[in-house]
DNA sequence: GTGTCGGCCGTCTGCCGACAA
DNA sequence: TTGTCGGCAGACGGCCGACAC
């Protein structure tokens, strides 16, 4: 493997380390940014460094159930000095891609906060966190099986083509040039780019078949070109959701794993030190680690009430973004059992569209737009609900709202 | 996949739980018992169903750090609760091969026992434990460039041709036949075995080369057949020690593992329930559960001191066994902080050949044969190394030990 | 506009004995 | 006894426009 190029070094403009040093397993422990985003996809944002964030061990535990491919057995208890929801400093996130597989993840070291550094209000970022800054000039093809096929080449949509790669020069016949693009691991991979046939299109020739062998794609798996503003070409790849292609781990037993995150969030806070938490966005349900900011906005400062309309994202096919609508049918605990008070996932909602089947029948407050306008059905409760703190936890600990910075 | 045919379904002789059942993530939760140990090698031999075993979490710490490339960070502290062996039932014993990779791992369904459970000895089998059915009609070869490059085929030992697989039928010319063998997932894999050349020599050509793809296999791997008793020809692979082929796992940090394999027994433990480990032979330094019998054995009969000589077991190359030397030189804790009073590598060794610095400068009492004849230095020490059962931990409770069934 | 196919050529796979270690 | 090679024949990779949806 070969070092990043200094192109490739830059600070990212959210923040996010990118040290480019190389890890004990001979991993680098960054990457392309850019890349790295466009490959989570458009509604994936990290939080920044330094920041302050909210951790739902809830969440992270969805992440290990649906990795592991093992739900979380219910005897395992939680641990009674871990509240649902930690709120702790972002010291480090790093992204990174599987070698094996290039699946995407982000590495974030957290660190709890005593309820005497909760006081400090002065780490809050005034603005809700500028959204990560994913690419412009993109496109995302999913392979169709000639594509894949060791018959030939790629197919480039036309518009894709035009606006992703460098301009052919036409007075040549036919028009053709030599693409070079880098993947995650900042491998270089060449392409024969020709615009032939009858009718003309572009397409990728020589080169096209490693890769595809390289990477093992199939066909439904996507590829992702970007151009850059530093004249770059990218290249990442997204698999089809084939179902449990992640191996069960032979490393730990699943409950161990759960155990694993529960207990490490646990001793953090009790010693005030720091754990390390893997997020895989495309793995990942939900997103367990949000900024404080986005948090308290949700939770302090949104009405919701049973029976109002909300709007949420969900990205598309084509890596792009669309909203769908719904109900809010109730509030409740998720778990009352083991993570009675939490916001984890404390909204129950009715879709409107019938295939709804695919879209989770729990949200979190935070992953929704509530339409205050032009509720579907009036409502008999107070239109602001009130959900205390609950007792026990680290809280704000008297902090007026007005102190966080919002209004 | 398929299901395994009825001549893989029967109860190995060892006691290993063979139920062939579907697993949720469509992976068998058996297979074939001699094919797993044979690529599992000759020294492992896994504990029977129902027999009482003695688990050290500092060796499955040991495992996981090896698995997860990184070493026990420091500052995860030990459970207060947890002793440095539990004394345990052994419920269940599972076979499994990794679906990618072929490594061959066992699931172990441990169950501490209380002290009033240890007081009854009736359960400790009054054999050491016969060791695990190795196969005896089989070779190892270790695949040259040759045998991997797709210009040719697979060169086949004469005297292994001769013992493992059917005898050719030499009226022919020249003699050939088609050789039909399972791996441990139970995919059927076709080859022509052909005698030919000049001089003479037997070789696997056709069906070779999509074996190697299939498989990935380069030189220096390993490829082993089985000719068993129900005149079965089975297949299995052992990949040479790549460094870090095993990807650090993106599902959880290395040290969350470290925490929720301690929790995990820490919790079955105080609730007297179930759990589950994995035991990952080829890539363990050293078993980590082993037989109450063997543990007993070598913890209170047998004498140890500084000075005495001893020899050991190691794997060769060509999966056969030998002894190496060496002498005692220490005997402590290997971690006194976290787990003092511990028999796990109790015992420091000096190794006699030069080519020592490859096996451990520790091992465990259970792993040596000590030999009394000759000692190679006059100990001033007393011969029998007393090591009282450190007090607080679970314990015999005052159970003599002729009450284990030993003399 | 683009997915798939038949046609065609060139490279590489894969079977053979020669030869040497 | 067995690892590697040159030779050779055939299979498949891979580039092309035709054609259809």
């Amino acid at each position: 493997m070969r070092l990043s190029s200094a192109g490739f070094n830059h600070q990212s403009p959210e923040g996010i380390a990118c040290g480019c040093l190389i890890g004990s397993a001979g991993e680098k422990t960054c990457l392309n940014s850019e890349l790295w985003h466009a490959c989570a996809g458009p509604l994936v944002s990290l939080p920044s460094i330094g920041s302050r964030v909210v951790y739902f061990p809830q969440g992270h535990s969805e992440q290990v159930a649906v990795s592991t491919n093992k739900e979380v057995d219910a005897h395992i208890p939680n641990y009674p000095s871990l509240p649902p929801q930690l709120i702790c400093q972002l010291h480090n996130v790093t992204m990174h891609a599987d070698l094996e597989t290039d699946e995407v993840y982000a590495q974030m070291t957290l660190q709890p906060l005593s309820p005497e550094e909760q006081k400090d209000a002065s780490f809050l970022p005034a603005d809700l966190g500028a959204p990560s800054k994913h690419p412009t000039n993109y496109f995302c093809k999913t392979l169709t099986a000639s594509d894949t096929s060791t018959h030939g080449g790629f197919s480039v949509p036309r518009r894709a083509a035009e606006k992703v790669f460098p301009p052919l020069d036409f007075s040549q016949q036919p028009p053709a040039q030599e693409l070079l693009a880098r993947d995650l691991h900042d491998n270089e991979w060449k392409f024969k780019h020709i615009f032939r046939g009858q009718p003309k299109r572009h397409l990728l020739t020589t080169g096209w078949s490693v890769f595809v062998s390289a990477k093992r794609l199939i066909a439904g798996d996507s590829v992702l070109f970007i151009w850059n503003e530093k004249n770059q070409l990218l290249l990442g790849i997204r698999r089809a959701n084939r179902p449990q292609t992640m191996m069960p781990s032979s490393v730990l037993s699943s409950d161990s794993m759960h155990f694993g995150l529960l207990a490490a969030a646990a001793h953090a806070t009790a010693t005030n030190s720091r754990f390390i938490i893997f997020y895989n966005p495309r793995a990942c349900p939900s997103e367990f680690v949000i900024s404080l900011a986005k948090y308290v906005k949700a939770v302090y400062h949104t009405r919701v009430s049973v029976g109002m309309r909300f709007r949420m994202l969900f990205e598309t096919e084509e890596s792009s973004v669309r909203r769908y609508m719904g109900t809010i049918t109730g509030i409740s605990d998720l778990d009352p059992v083991r993570w009675s008070n939490s916001h984890w996932r404390s909204v129950k909602v009715g879709w409107d569209e019938s295939t709804a089947g695919e879209r989770q029948p729990r949200v979190s407050l935070w992953e929704i737009e509530p339409l205050t306008t032009f509720p579907m059905y009036p409502s008999s409760f107070p239109p602001r609900l009130k959900r205390p703190w609950p007792p026990g936890l680290p809280s704000f600990n008297g902090m007026k709202e007005d102190d966080l910075g919002m209004n």
